[in-house]
DNA sequence: GCCAACGTTGGC
DNA sequence: GCCAACGTTGGC
């Protein structure tokens, strides 16, 4: 089982929208980077679990934790002509882009800041990839100690 | 393969 | 809105 940092904007798909969406659950997608794709492609497994970060927001940080509830899969959105995720180059015979399907498993009563995990950088959280300079994944894997760490600053 | 131009991300 | 730090594109 693995762990998970993945971000979004709250002003596209926050995790107030992944609580109302139907059994909790959405496909993660729109991800449009080939190391982000290939993770998503190769490396989640059901059961891992995932931070669900906002991103681009007044309070960035750490909304909530998800489940990963199947392996990657091609991102459909790819192929719709009028969706905002439209990639020509990605043809359903060979798909260029992946989700994963992810269920709300916990929204935390507040969101752990930025701000508060860079207050770590330097002790518990160091190396944890969403806090290196110019790193731009929008999904990071997360090592179990970090998890456990983070998991109780709530 | 190089690299300039351009586009995107994301904190501030 | 600004801008650093990327990633991508395309001419050569």
């Amino acid at each position: 089982m693995k762990y998970w940092l993945m971000k979004s904007e709250p002003s596209v798909f926050g995790i107030d929208d992944l609580a109302a969406a139907p059994k909790r659950t959405s496909a993660w997608d729109g991800v449009r980077n080939y190391q982000v794709r290939n993770m998503l492609r190769d490396d989640f497994a059901i059961g891992d679990l995932a931070f669900f970060y906002h991103s681009s927001c007044e309070v960035p940080g750490i909304a909530g934790i998800v489940e990963i509830t199947s392996r990657g899969y091609p991102d459909v959105t790819a192929f719709d002509l009028k969706h905002a995720n439209y990639d020509p180059a990605s043809k359903p015979e060979n798909p260029r882009w992946y989700v994963v399907d992810v269920r709300l498993q916990k929204k935390f009563p507040r969101v752990i800041t930025l701000e508060e995990l860079r207050a770590h950088e330097q002790g518990k959280l160091r190396d944890l990839l969403i806090l290196r300079r110019g790193n731009r994944l929008s999904i990071t894997p997360v090592d179990a100690a970090h998890w456990k760490f983070i998991a109780g600053m709530v």
